[in-house]
DNA sequence: TGCAATACTTTCGACTCGACACTATCAAAT
DNA sequence: ATTTGATAGTGTCGAGTCGAAAGTATTGCA
């Protein structure tokens, strides 16, 4: 019996962590609710914003935000229906369609992250930044799903002197790109410990 | 413009943690949704479990999980039409309810941390847990809300050989309220780093 | 006895979500 | 060229969540 109790408020690391994530879900829920959209729009036009050219379709959508194509669908028709996001053709496959953001999208997406949500020492900031991207990097692994790097982290990422290349698709990069999200990411090349690339050094 | 797309991708750290904990929630979600209970279900579920006597209001869980009394009071009619919850008269106040598991709910409840949903080295699993209350105390006290750390090590907390007491609402505590969650929590004693009090020296 | 505050419930409309069925397109085998 | 099956996306449906607002019962204070 006391053992049960005990058990109960001593719980394993990972059952902690799954409380723990079950309130930080709702307080960012309602924090990003506070905004004109609300939080599935707010995900999805913040993936829009840092997603390459060849992830920001319906599917890329949905598989980042691990929800399904019937959803994505509806939200980002409503996200075009706002104004922020614009529809067009993928790609050389007609039945793809990809979204973009509009200027108003963009404007949006900046100023999602200028609401500060938590308050804590820069060092902490980072700390915490860290550990989220082990637990997003854990959890992915444990279902099978996709990374979603960045692309010059890719082990398909070509650099030369011409500019970058993506050796999987066999297209040229445009230089920006290669620090946006991209569906097709496999980690392999460098940064293991950090995916996304975000290193110092600036250009 | 190389700036702006720099800017996009090497972010500010909380808007990458703003980033993180968007995919964080709804991997989080979709794994509880697989058990027969939806998200909202499995957190009142869970918090129910691990929460002392006098935190099992619906006013308390609407706090803990930040969602309005009404949306709480409906998740937990549903707790209790499912027959893993059982509603009771709350103490002297008539106007209070209590929610306590029912042996059912108390088996869902274990079966959901049963569920890994995330396979990660002990050591990383603690880093991470660690930084997530990190993460929680801080949003919280940005919002002014209530830490709902464990009875014990909070600074209304007194033991005595008689055993425990609580100095704020002034009554006697069995031994295992000690470890539970208390809504009145107020940190201050001990364990500031921790105040879910999980150390060593298992009794 | 009022009167305001509190705990909780109920109802309402907007919305999310997954499941499912559906169309269009592609790719590969025949 | 045709068939077959997989894939990309859309539309619809019901269950459920959500916050807002109104309502009920109770408490405590004046």
């Amino acid at each position: 019996m006391v053992i049960l109790t005990r058990y109960q408020a001593c719980m394993t690391a990972a059952h902690e962590i799954a409380s723990l994530l079950d309130r930080l879900s709702r307080l960012h829920g309602t924090g990003r609710r506070a905004a004109g959209l609300n939080p599935a729009q707010a995900s999805a036009l913040d993936y829009l914003a840092r997603a390459n050219r060849f992830s920001r379709t319906p599917s890329a959508v949905a598989d980042y935000l691990s929800a399904t194509r019937g959803t994505v669908s509806q939200t980002l028709k409503s996200l075009a229906a706002k104004g922020l996001a614009q529809e067009g053709p993928g790609g050389s496959d007609r039945r793809s369609r990809r979204y973009d953001l509009t200027p108003q999208g963009q404007a949006v997406a900046g100023a999602l992250d200028a609401a500060p949500q938590v308050d804590l020492p820069a060092s902490q900031m980072e700390e915490v930044r860290d550990a989220l991207q082990q637990l997003v990097r854990g959890m992915i692994a444990a279902r099978g799903g996709r990374s979603f790097g960045l692309c010059r982290s890719c082990r398909h990422h070509r650099a030369s002197a011409q500019g970058a290349h993506c050796a999987l698709l066999d297209v040229p990069l445009r230089d920006e790109e290669t620090t946006q999200i991209c569906q097709e990411h496999e980690p392999g090349r460098t940064e293991k410990a950090r995916p996304d690339g975000c290193d110092a050094g600036g250009e």
